[in-house]
DNA sequence: CGCCTAATCTGCACGAGTTGCGAACTCGCA
DNA sequence: TGCGAGTTCGCAACTCGTGCAGATTAGGCG
């Protein structure tokens, strides 16, 4: 997503005003490489301007997702909206559910485009496996159960 | 996913039961081409077995999903579940919300085994775009607006 | 063939995540 | 500075999925 001076403006442009609340949420998506969930965000909002309301935060995720400043991430769980707009991939850690930006070569190489009486938009790539930080806990072993619980990034 | 007879067998190999309601989501979930979610799935199985619980529906799903013979779709929305466990990607129309199994080339060129620390176990490739038929309804201009409900498949 | 018990089914209540709504508030143009 | 459309906030409501407990049943055994 663009950066926070540059959200105000598109805002403005659109008519739609800047709140203080706003501006905030601009601040935290832009400073992250994370995929927070709104919950995870209305959190670390809350620590700088209590009293913002979850709610709001909602409003907001779903604006950016509407101007396309922000994507939406579906790995099972709650929503996680992803800053970066840049073409990329994720690779899901299936012990920690850390996401990680990744950016894999051949991406050019799909034929995506020759899918029978379709027309392609986007294509997202996720990547499942195991992060090393998860695979140095259970050495030599997949690690199936989950040593630290499901959550983070 | 195998087919009702084998799962049958796989069921009971298992020590567990093979009862009429299961018999009968193997076998919705065996001629399928789609990607049901539970209440679909639920729907359809009342017209063949009425009372069935939908608590029953998400239990044999969840039992499915563990033994691998069922994966899980997510692309917002209610859980989707997925009988084709060959390796392929979907192409998901974003007017109408259809999932189609498609079959890309090149997928072996991506560089997954590359990624920086970390384990691959699972790609999974999702084309967003519109389907033929949602093209047709909007000649020439690309279909914002969802003209028929975002469900199906 | 009927018994017995662990496995299963069902219905309901509950919990997490997300949205609808309306009253109070405020950004920002005039 | 004043006004009004746009926002915020809090709560209720809604959706999806699961925990629980009592009733039911598959299927091994005698």
């Amino acid at each position: 997503m663009r950066n926070p001076a540059e959200l105000t403006d598109a805002f403005r442009a659109k008519g739609w005003k800047v709140t203080p609340q706003r501006q905030l949420l601009f601040r935290l998506l832009h400073d992250t490489d994370r995929h927070p969930t709104a919950d995870a965000l209305f959190v670390e909002a809350s620590g700088q301007m209590p009293g913002i309301s979850l709610r709001t935060v909602y409003q907001t995720l779903n604006d950016l997702v509407a101007m396309d400043e922000l994507h939406v991430v579906n790995i099972g769980g709650s929503t996680r909206f992803d800053p970066n707009t840049a073409a990329h991939q994720h690779a899901v850690c299936s012990a920690c559910g850390t996401i990680r930006d990744v950016y894999l070569s051949g991406v050019d190489g799909l034929g995506v485009a020759e899918v029978d009486d379709f027309h392609p938009q986007r294509t997202r790539i996720t990547v499942t496996g195991v992060c090393g930080r998860c695979a140095d806990l259970t050495p030599t072993r997949r690690p199936t159960g989950s040593h630290h619980k499901e959550n983070q990034q």
